[in-house]
Parts: C-alpha cells; structure tokens; sequence
DNA sequence: TCTGTATATTCGTTTTTCAGCATATAGCCT
DNA sequence: AGGCTATATGCTGAAAAACGAATATACAGA
C-alpha cells in the first residue's frame, strides 16, 4: 500500500500534475518542460527527482539532455493514474493549453529536441549573423 | 484540473486512504473507523473533514450518528479512484487486516451499527445486572 | 584543457500539513 | 432541564513540503 500512497503524494502537486499530463504526449527533457510551464530550472528538477523517486518516471540520458518518460507497472495505483492522465488530458483546458504549447514550441524548434538534425540547426541559427544583436 | 487534484491531495496521506478503502464496504460512522483503525476521535473527525470537503466523501446524519460514504461522480480523478479502491482491497494486507477488524468489531456488536435492532441490543448489555461491576 | 549548456543539488526560508489536546456543539434519554 | 454520547472544531507546536537563489556536476565541442 506504501507504493500506492507514494504515487497519490507525487500527485498532489499541481506542478507535478502538469508535467505528467504533458509526458502522455511523449518522453521529455527537462529544458522542454521548463519551456511549457515556464518555470525555472531548479524547480522542475527537482519535482522530477520526487516523481521518479516515487517511481512514476523513468530517465534515460542522451548526451547532455535527460529525457523522462512515464514508468509502467511500478505499483496498482500508477496503472490507474496512467489511465487517468490518457483519459483525463482531452478534459482539462489548462492541459490542452500545455499540450498546444508543447507542440507549437516544438515545431518551432525552439526547444531541444531528440533528433540530432534539430540539434545540429540549433547551432546553426546560434551561428547565423543574421540573429546577432537582436533583441 | 483542481478538482482533481483535490482528490489526489485526498489520497495522499496514510490515514486517509485506509479510511478510504474502510469506506468501500459499507458507509461508516465516526467511532466505527475509530474502532477499526484504533485512533483517537479528533484525527478521524478531521481526516474525514478533509475528505468531504475534497468532495470524496457525503455524510448523513442518523440521530447521534454521522455515517460517510463514498462520493461519486464529483470529479474524473474520483472515477477512477473509486475504481482502484475496490479492485486493490484485495491486494494489500493491511486493507485485508483492516476490513477483518471491522467485520470482527461489527459481529461482536462492540462498535455502533446502522440497525436500530443492535442498538437496542447495545441497550440491553448496559442494563443487565449481569454485567455490572466487571473489569 | 577550457568553455558553454543541461541538469542536479544544497541552503535557508516560508508555507503547508499533521497530530495532540482541549473545548464546543448537537442529539438522545431520563 | 440535565446528563450522556457522538462528533466537530479551535489552538499550538512539530514535521514535512515547496520555493528561490546559488552552487555543483556532467557532458559536448572547440
């Protein structure tokens, strides 16, 4: 029961509770999720750490970047949290507007993404003197 | 989204999620989840508060009795929770112990009972001479 | 090896939560 | 009305959680 309790504490946070709605879209690394809420770095860090600590995500490094992803069958409650968070997302407008603006950051290309090409036009535009000097 | 968090904050403490799978037996009264869990009276009445007022739990007052029960439809989180109450009572050991002692209490008529027929049972054990002046 | 970026972690503070104790309220019974 | 029982609530201190700011670590690339 002990790990049920441990899920339901990791969510009774809204902070935590927005950033698992947004990793039923995908796994994502922390500079995409501090570029959705708009939250400094720390803080996201460390809610992080107490949702995988309580087992409800996992991590897996990519050079620089750690991606968190959504654990599976840690515990009974998680299978229905899980259940919740895909039910629940189409529900909840502060969710849909995360969501928006998780997919509209991301074809814009302005924050990390997996593939290396994306990466590569990162340096690319920090490159480009055209961007130098503007505000 | 508050709504649900509300039920996972709800959830989030020890004391309230066994009152929680208590409830999926039957609606209780305050000295019954008293008895059961072995906790003073004030920590009970305030968890309780707390759940009713998250929108987990409806009362109904009998007489001197205040029964609870579990809430239904207020809010999509409590869907499913309601739904993993009932399939992890099962599972866990504790829950098993606590629904045990709670049958157990209930047979032996020490703790307060929904019919009228064992309150008056409860009645008739105080005036027996019999039973006066025992340890 | 040095620099820059992404992420983790520490520290001090503030806020929230929980428990224990005492007290208040409300209804039944005589 | 008065006493008894069941329940709720106010108060206070302690523990836990959350935050901002600063610092530390880890990796990539020059």
């Amino acid at each position: 029961m002990d790990k049920d309790l441990a899920v339901f504490k990791a969510c009774s946070d809204a902070t935590r509770l927005r950033i698992l709605f947004l990793l039923t879209e995908r796994e994502l690394c922390v500079c995409e999720i501090m570029a959705v809420l708009d939250m400094p770095q720390g803080k996201i860090s460390r809610h992080l750490a107490v949702l995988k600590q309580y087992g409800l995500l996992e991590d897996r490094r990519d050079g620089v970047w750690i991606y968190y992803a959504l654990a599976t069958d840690s515990s009974i409650a998680l299978r229905y949290v899980s259940v919740y968070l895909v039910s629940a997302r189409q529900v909840h407008e502060r969710v849909q507007a995360d969501l928006d603006r998780l997919r509209g950051l991301a074809s814009e290309g302005k924050i990390c993404v997996p593939q290396p090409s994306m990466a590569l036009l990162q340096v690319d535009e920090r490159e480009d003197p055209a961007l130098l000097g503007q505000p």
